[in-house]
DNA sequence: TTGCTCCTCACGTCACGTGAGGTGGC
DNA sequence: TTGCTCCTCACGTCACGTGAGGTGGC
C-alpha cells in the first residue's frame, strides 16, 4: 500500500537479475500492480511477497509453467502434492544421469592415463574397454573361484606330508592340478581378446604367443595381425561376434 | 571401403535419430565421405567408427564443441586430460545443485504435510520455516545441552535421598532447577516467533499466552496480533530484524 | 508404381543473458 | 543538465525434436 517497489529493488530484494523481474511479468506470472506513467513497472509488497515465493520455488527447480498452475489454481492444495511429486521424480533421474555421466568420466580418465600413446581412436579402445569390463572381471573372478579348491588341497596335501609323512596326497594333488591349469588357460584364451594400440583392431593372438608374452594384469605385449606392430594391448572380453568377424 | 552406411543405418547402429546424425554433419564434427548422386549422406566405415567414438563422447555430456575441438587438434593428449578434467568438476557441480533442489523439495513436501489449510501464501511461510530451521533446531540443542547438569543433580540427589539418606541435596537441586527453568523460558521466548496461518505474518505473542498455549513440538495455537484468527501456528526462529519491525 | 527413406528449411524448446537504441526520474 | 535506471525489441543459448513439402532408391 504504502511505498512501491521499482523492478530494480524487487530484483534486488530477491537475488535475481532485472531481466528476471521483467520476464515473469512477460510469462504472466508476476505482473506489477501499477505502471507509473513513464510505463515503470511498480510492485506492492503484496507482489514481492509473491515474487519471494516464485524464487523459492524456482530454487527447487519447478518450471514456470508449473508455478503458473498454482497459482492459477483456486484449490492450489489440489496440485501441490503432484508437482512436487513429479519434481522429485525427475530430479532423481536428472540425479542417476548426472552419476553415471560422472562414472563415465571417471572412468575414461583411468583408461587415458594407462595408455601409452593417445589419440582420438583410443578412445574407441576404450569404449570397448570400459563397456566389457564387467564380464571380464566376471571371467576372472570364474578363474579365481574355480582354483580355490586346487589350491586347498594343495595345502592339505602339503601339511600331511610334513606332518604326518602321508605323501601320496601330493600326486594326486598334482594329477588334478595340471589339468585344472591346461583347462583355465584354454578358458582364458577362449574368452579374451586385444586391441592393437596402433590401427586399433581387435584381435586374437596364437595360444603360444599369448602364453609366453610379457604382461601386466591389463596388458600383454603382443604382434597384430592387422598392422604388425608389437606393442602393449590391452586386454578386453571377447564376445563371441568378435571371433567370428575376425 | 567395401560398404557403405546410410543415415539411418549409422543411426541404427549407434542409437541415435536420423536428426542427430545430420545435425552432427551441420556442425562439422562427422561429415559424411561420400554423397550419392541425389545427394544422400553416405558414410564409410571409418565414419561409423568416429561416430561411435562421438557417442561414447556425448554420454558423458561433453558439449560437441568440446568433442569437436577435441578431433581438430593434432595432439588430442593435449586437451583430453583438460577436458575430461572441465567435465568432472562440471557434473560435480550440477550433482550438488540438482541434490540441494531435492532436498529442498522433499522438504517443502514435509511441510505441506504438517499444515491443516494450504494456500499459495502458505509457501512463504514454508520457505521462512525452512530457511531458520538449522537455527531453531540449534537453539533447542543448547536448551537441552543446558539442561544436561540439572538433570545429573536431579538424579544424583534422588538416589542419594533413598540410598543414603541423603536429603539436603535435594532442595539444592531445587533451588537451582527453578531459576534455570524460568531463564530456559525466558531464553525460549526470546527467540521463537510464529507464524499466523490465515495472514501470513510473522508475530511474537505475549509471554503469558506463549507459556499457556496448547502446543506440539512444532505449533502452538496461538492468536494472531494482525488478524485475530486463532490456531495453530508453526514455531520459526525470531532474528532480531522480526522483532524490530513487528 | 508404391512404400519407405532421406533431403532441406525452419520453428520450437527453457529461462533467461546480452546488447541496441531509446527514455523516465531524481 | 547529468548519471542512473528502466523500457522494448530481438537475437543467442544447446542439442536436437518435430513438422512441412519435396524427392531418391529399391
Amino acid at each position: 500500500m504504502s511505498n512501491l517497489y521499482t523492478t530494480g529493488e524487487i530484483a534486488k530484494l530477491c537475488g535475481v537479475s532485472v531481466r528476471t523481474v521483467q520476464y515473469y511479468d512477460g510469462r504472466g506470472i508476476l505482473i506489477p500492480s501499477e505502471l507509473s506513467e513513464g510505463g515503470r513497472r511498480l510492485y506492492t509488497e503484496e507482489d514481492l511477497r509473491r515474487m519471494r515465493i516464485i524464487c523459492f520455488l524456482r530454487e527447487t527447480g519447478l518450471p514456470i509453467n508449473s508455478i503458473s498452475a498454482l497459482f492459477a489454481e483456486e484449490k492450489p492444495e489440489n496440485i501441490i502434492s503432484i508437482l512436487l511429486e513429479q519434481q522429485e521424480q525427475s530430479l532423481r533421474e536428472q540425479l542417476l544421469e548426472c552419476q553415471s555421466k560422472l562414472d563415465l568420466v571417471e572412468g575414461i580418465k583411468r583408461e587415458v592415463k594407462d595408455l601409452e600413446h593417445f589419440s582420438v581412436e583410443s578412445i574407441g579402445d576404450i569404449a570397448h574397454v570400459m563397456k566389457q569390463k564387467n564380464k571380464l572381471y566376471k571371467m576372472r573372478w570364474n578363474m579365481i573361484l574355480s582354483g580355490i579348491p586346487v589350491t586347498a588341497l594343495q595345502w592339505v596335501s602339503i601339511i600331511l606330508w610334513i606332518t604326518n609323512g602321508l605323501w601320496w596326497l601330493f600326486p594326486i594333488w598334482a594329477c588334478v592340478a595340471i589339468p585344472w591349469g591346461i583347462a583355465v588357460s584354454i578358458y582364458y584364451y577362449r574368452h579374451v581378446a586385444y586391441i592393437c594400440p596402433e590401427c586399433h583392431k581387435v584381435f586374437k593372438p596364437t595360444f603360444k604367443e599369448m602364453f609366453w608374452a610379457y604382461h601386466t594384469p591389463k596388458m600383454r605385449r603382443l604382434t597384430c595381425p592387422a598392422c604388425a606392430h608389437k606393442g602393449l594391448c590391452v586386454e578386453v572380453y571377447a564376445e563371441k561376434e568378435d571371433t567370428a568377424n575376425a
